[in-house]
DNA sequence: GAACTGCCAACTGTCGACAGTTAACAACAT
DNA sequence: ATGTTGTTAACTGTCGACAGTTGGCAGTTC
């Protein structure tokens, strides 16, 4: 998908490890053995050392010293402070595009959308990459490459968090009219009621991330 | 200030080149040769790499593949789009503060606004670090701490950006004003106006750097 | 039986050295 | 004189090895 055009042993580690962690094939709380993935990776450990320095100042991996880096698990606490921040880059992104928004960037949006609920309907699934693909959708049309940079780091936590967590069709339904109003909000060029859109729609996928990893914790537990 | 009790190489390296940096000792555009630093550090190239990708990965250096670090040079595009990100995740913590502030946080930002008041009557001049103080002491009211860490990144870059810049009396005076706005609409539990107030400081601030920084460039030349 | 102490293995932190790349300089041809 | 090409020096990227620390285990003592 993504261009894995990286010249460096530690760029191409970056996006290996990153890939390793996301998926969930290095679970949440495991450790991180240098010697071992370096193995792994066909590299040394300087390159790797690298990479995860480097994951751990995304916040997808957590250093201790003289004790290695793990994949972070995250407490509802956690959960809500990531999803403040969250809300603040991305309601000032909806304000942002609903100011800067073009015909096009409209056009892009409401055929998301319109991919999304063909897809969900067809498969009675909401697939998470075309929910990731609107709100990229939506970045581009506010035109700040800070906050959109910011914003795809927080996502990765948020993909993180999201690993073994159950679907759950209405919640995917009402992010999908949350999808379309949003649209609508941008289209029409109305700042604040895109940002109020965007913060209801959060605060929903904020709670029932909390139920879910709640649940899974009374599961695991 | 900061107690830097770090215990590896690498993390006292970051302290170390952050303020190199930051001072403006190793100023905009110079480059960082890593075994002359390392010499100067006194340590090896392996910690101070993994400092200077930490840094990197903060903003305070960019990273060209084979030709090193560099201390960025910033345009006036670079720092509006870095006013939006601090207005993003600023006045959503004015917001928070507002709700969530307890009646000593009100006590202490009015404290760091009588201080700055009075050390600018007394010198004529509003000092930065009483400016960071301030906005430290909202983001202390609002209570999430992921706002806070990015903010404090953000206000990095900016410190960056001020290195050799003049004073301007007229603008630290409507600062001064800005802050004691602020500090009422917090006090007064209004999430609205406070994020008003601060969206307006904000813009204030980045106007009067990008004057700054054009006219430092016009001199320059 | 429980708690303390000393040892040991594993791992991280650090270092010095080698290989590959880049950029600048010089020599040459046009 | 200018453009091109070969050469060289400097620097980054990478590696393997050594030292220091941490946590666990066994042995001992109360």
């Amino acid at each position: 998908m993504t261009p894995p055009l990286h010249l460096s042993l530690a760029g191409q580690a970056v996006d290996v490890l990153r890939e390793l962690v996301l998926t969930g094939e290095i679970p949440s709380g495991a450790r991180v053995n240098e010697v071992e993935v370096a193995a792994r990776l066909g590299i040394s450990r300087g390159p790797l050392r690298e990479a995860i320095r480097h994951l751990a100042s995304e916040g997808v991996l957590v250093l201790v010293p003289h004790r290695g880096a793990h994949v972070p698990t995250a407490t509802a606490a956690d959960v809500r402070a990531l999803f403040e921040l969250r809300a603040a880059l991305e309601c000032a992104a909806a304000e942002l595009a609903a100011t800067r928004r073009t015909e096009a960037d409209v056009a892009r949006l409401r055929a998301v959308c319109a991919e999304s609920r063909r897809s969900y309907q067809a498969g009675e699934r909401f697939p998470y990459q075309l929910d990731l693909a609107f709100h990229q959708a939506l970045l581009d049309a506010a035109r700040s490459p800070r906050i959109a940079e910011q914003v795809r780091l927080v996502q990765q936590r948020v993909v993180l968090l999201r690993s073994g967590l159950r679907d759950d069709p209405p919640h995917q339904r009402a992010s999908l009219d949350d999808h379309d109003a949003l649209v609508a909000a941008v289209a029409a060029a109305d700042p604040a009621r895109a940002s109020e859109v965007m913060r209801k729609h959060l605060a929903r996928v904020c709670s029932q991330m909390l139920t879910g990893l709640l649940g899974a914790e009374a599961d695991a537990g």
